[in-house]
DNA sequence: CCCATATTTGAGTGTTAACTCTAATTTGTG
DNA sequence: CACAAATTAGAGTTAACACTCAAATATGGG
């Protein structure tokens, strides 16, 4: 019965599964908010209408709770990870402008994680830097795909050139939410496609 | 005598001021390393070779310390912000490229607070877009300056994506210590360069 | 070298953080 | 509907946090 440093329990009852729900809701939109150091124990319970004793009923630890949080961010950033010869490059940087539009809570706590989380957490860092790899290749195959003849060096730098500059639009946005995404990713598509 | 909440020293003597040196020095080395969560008094305190009351002495608050090493930071990464009309693209990018390179520790308490401590410092995030948004006239005019042809709006545009893209290098750097900041500095250079 | 004042010391304050534990309650199943 | 297990309640523990203060010491202008 015991898993660990701590019990949590087994979640047999649909009772358990609302409480998670509702924890991990509040856990998400709190980082958003507030960022890490705002997300405490007491504000995720208050937000999720729980008692921190049903809290460590359901997560052995407020960093598992946020690692949860933090992995279902990370696997939005791409929608399908599988599929990885049919996207165009406009399909990849759409998806990426809908996620970030669509998700603002998720998008944010993506990029909170990369710089705050990344410092004290290496498992963490190597996750998001493995992510920043394949997101680079998927660009980089997109980009070949659409002009053949450019050198896959030179298509993989370009991919990554692209990737990075969403991603500083994805911080931007966390500084000014009223940041126009859509014409950004736009306007940085444009760039992109029209050099040979 | 009194100065508002707390009573800082009005630092005379030259002891106060290396101490106060030491405290920003071991300040901005936390933040850069560790991030907001793991600067602390005490880690600021050890770090500096000082006890909590010397701090106290010089800064009325841990906020004020940080702030003033953020200031820092804002500053820095414009090498001159009152030369307007001279610099050219490549020289602001360069100017970029160098200040990453150079002042590590700073580039990161510029990301790191860009995330951390805009969602709860309202004035520090005006703060951060007012300096985005100068940062981006003085891109767009190098713009103009180098292809007159081009109308204002859309060299502003261009300008607002290249320092977005920019920032997103400045932002993969803190994730990885060993990315290669020239190389793609460059390559986001080129790619602005050619279009037309 | 005096002495006003700047600076440092280091123990101490109150608060809040994460986390634990036992008892009470709820749930679903045989 | 009974009962075993899952879930919740809520007070309690421990540690770390930012910050204070009175006393001791160092500084440098006169």
């Amino acid at each position: 019965m015991k898993a660990g440093v701590a019990t949590v329990s087994a979640m047999r009852y649909k009772a358990g599964l609302e409480t998670k729900d509702r924890i991990l809701d509040a856990t998400r939109s709190l980082i958003a908010a507030k960022g890490l150091e705002g997300t405490t124990i007491k504000a995720i319970c208050d937000e999720a209408g729980v008692l921190p004793g049903s809290f460590y009923n359901l997560f052995a630890s407020k960093e598992q709770a946020i690692l949860t949080v933090v992995r279902e961010a990370i696997d939005a950033v791409d929608p399908d990870p599988r599929g990885q010869g049919t996207d165009t490059l406009d399909e990849l940087v759409l998806a990426y402008e809908r996620f970030l539009e669509e998700q603002p809570a998720l998008a944010r706590v993506y990029i909170r994680i990369a710089v705050s989380g990344a410092a004290t957490n290496p498992e963490l860092r190597g996750r998001l830097l493995r992510h920043h790899e394949g997101r680079v290749r998927r660009f980089g195959s997109a980009i070949q795909r659409h002009a053949p003849e450019m050198a896959e060096e030179h298509a993989t730098r370009r991919a990554e050139t692209l990737v990075l500059a969403l991603n500083g639009i994805a911080l931007h946005r966390v500084l000014d939410p009223h940041f126009d995404v859509a014409a950004h990713a736009r306007a940085l598509l444009e760039v992109a496609a029209t050099v040979g």
